[in-house]
DNA sequence: ACCTCCCCATGACACCTGTCACCCCCTCCC
DNA sequence: GGGAGGGGGTGACAGGTGTCATGGGGAGGT
């Protein structure tokens, strides 16, 4: 029995180009394509996926989280997630969400079913060359607040802005704001955005 | 005859997807592959490739500017941009640097082959959604200092470190940003500066 | 109980930003 | 020649921003 593998990644042709690369390997088969997040669950039921192929930023839902709900609603499907952004970060919330394997995008192809084998065998596959350097400081130092007002901050909006869509005052924005730019080692908002941003702690 | 295809991309996994997916085809044969712009030349003229399949965001060289150089110095192979971003400005900027075609990551699958066989047969290929859009409002509005000045912010960057890096008072700057601001309508930096670069126009 | 940490909030202060008026120069074009 | 437009610059002003001191409240650990 070969293995049944979902692809779920919003750019259909890295999708159609993913699926013709594993279809070379013979005991892989590529049962389902899905472009969201969230069409995710209904596909692993309906075609009984072994592994999940997951890209980190989708619509409707982010890999992670549906890693995350792979792992509750169908414990038998593993997660490998597949993402262009090797940003430390990402793999420490991956692999906490029950995501069972984590490649960047810019590994060799010939990787790829191999690291689809070792997830269905049970083991973890982690790119080796984030695992050293993520451990170490992917966690982020941020409190929620902080992300919270960070991630309004990316856009570029003002305080006043920022205040009414996350329901505080403006001077607490502002405090937040001040802390994690502090925390970043950063001197504005725009710049400790970014680099939240960069290190997958939004 | 095949077609010989050479397929530039950052993230090699991409790379030998795609490579996978157009061996399917019996008239087209990948003859190279390579990680970064300035590579693509020395290929193409050792490979004698047919169609050079170019990822806008590589490094070394911009997908855009191979194209310029390819119309250049390798006149009878023909440029397929091949993106993840379908920015307005981008389509016009590769079909002015000499592209014959232009596709988004986004595009079915099946249709990339098509798409290699029209362009290696003189035709051009535009991706349908972007054409009406494009070509009407792609061009930017933004005078040269202002894009400068503009793609400086992008980094979140204060005034006086913008003034230092384009050589210019920081009133001036402040001239160009204010300029830049009114033009995009928007009502700050950031969000000029993410507009901007959204639409291509950095 | 006590300390620590996060959260929310206010007021004050120095500084940065965005805008405007006004000046200069140069180039292109009618 | 004159006008339009881009480029470079200055000074001034209102308002936004970053920092700090100082409150108060709650959750968790010792």
């Amino acid at each position: 029995m070969s293995i049944q593998v979902l692809l779920a990644d919003d750019q259909a042709l890295v999708r159609g180009a993913l699926a013709a690369l594993l279809s070379l390997e013979h005991d892989i088969e590529v049962v389902a394509e899905v472009g969201r997040g969230d069409e995710v669950l209904e596909q692993v039921r309906a075609k009984g996926v072994d592994v999940a192929l997951l890209d980190i930023e989708m619509p409707g839902m982010s890999g992670i989280d549906t890693a995350a709900l792979l792992r509750e609603q169908a414990p038998t499907c593993r997660s490998l997630v597949v993402t262009t952004f090797g940003r430390a970060g990402y793999l420490r919330r991956a692999l906490e969400a029950g995501a069972s394997g984590f490649v960047v995008k810019d590994t060799p192809a010939g990787e790829l079913a191999e690291a689809v084998r070792r997830v269905h065998a049970g083991l973890r596959v982690v790119d080796p060359t984030l695992a050293t350097e993520s451990l170490l400081d992917g966690a982020s130092p941020l409190t929620d607040r902080e992300r919270e007002v960070l991630a309004e901050a990316l856009s570029g909006a003002p305080v006043a802005t920022i205040a009414a869509r996350v329901h505080l005052s403006a001077g607490t924005v502002r405090n937040h704001l001040s802390s994690a730019i502090g925390k970043t080692g950063t001197t504005n908002r725009v710049e400790a955005a970014r680099l939240a941003h960069d290190n997958g702690w939004l």
